[in-house]
DNA sequence: CAAACATATGAATATGTGTTTATATGTTGG
DNA sequence: CCAACATATAAACACATATTCATATGTTTG
């Protein structure tokens, strides 16, 4: 076997789809995507982010808790303050292969 | 500077972010993904689609048009047919990316 | 051209969900 | 224990959107 840097994907079941779909779906929210931006890197506290982003405290604070919820970050308690990140290498690999996509010249013009 | 494998993510704009979160939207739809999987490695028609997957014509054309409309996948004609193929390596990295999330064990229970 | 096949489009509907407002829970310091 | 701060939760609403049904457009072949 080679070496490939693409490994197969095997996402047989209904319910690795489904989980697969809910990953993506969670950062298909411009709010959600912008507070997983915001804990990338280093841990931040809630009230933090919401001012960061100017929104709501609530609004954070559901989010991130659908955020949680699905291991996208991780919660740690600093006295009053609870801090979250990111919570594995994955989601930023993830993002930034996207911004790659994204940001690369449409190739073609011409679609069929 | 250090030669990392991740290099900063620069995502300034609302337009970045609008961006990003509309190409994440596109893929947390189960029906939508199941499609970009079928069509990852090898061009395939939409009818074929629809039989392999088990959803209507329509309804696999309408999908097919956001992920064109997003360059997610690439369209070709061949005959009376159109073949749709992902449109490019970057979209196959996104998905091994968050399959290796997903099916990462959680490594702390004790989240705060 | 007409018939058959393949794909796309439009309208209508049902369901999901992001956001707000108000309130509750939890934590620290005096 | 009480006040003040930080975060979470619940209900309600507005809005987006996935799916279906019907129909249109486009392509090949006889």
């Amino acid at each position: 076997m080679k070496d490939s840097k693409h490994q197969d994907i095997r996402v047989n079941s209904d319910g690795d789809i489904a989980q697969l779909a809910d990953m993506f779906r969670l950062m298909g929210d411009p709010s959600r995507l912008r507070i997983i931006l915001t804990c990338l890197h280093d841990p931040i506290s809630v009230t933090e982010i919401a001012e960061q982003l100017e929104l709501s405290q609530s609004l954070v604070s559901h989010h991130l808790r659908l955020l949680r919820a699905a291991r996208v970050v991780a919660s740690e308690r600093r006295g009053k303050q609870i801090f979250y990140v990111a919570a594995d290498e994955h989601i930023q690999c993830v993002i930034e292969d996207m911004v790659a996509h994204v940001s690369e010249p449409s190739q073609f013009e011409g679609d069929a």
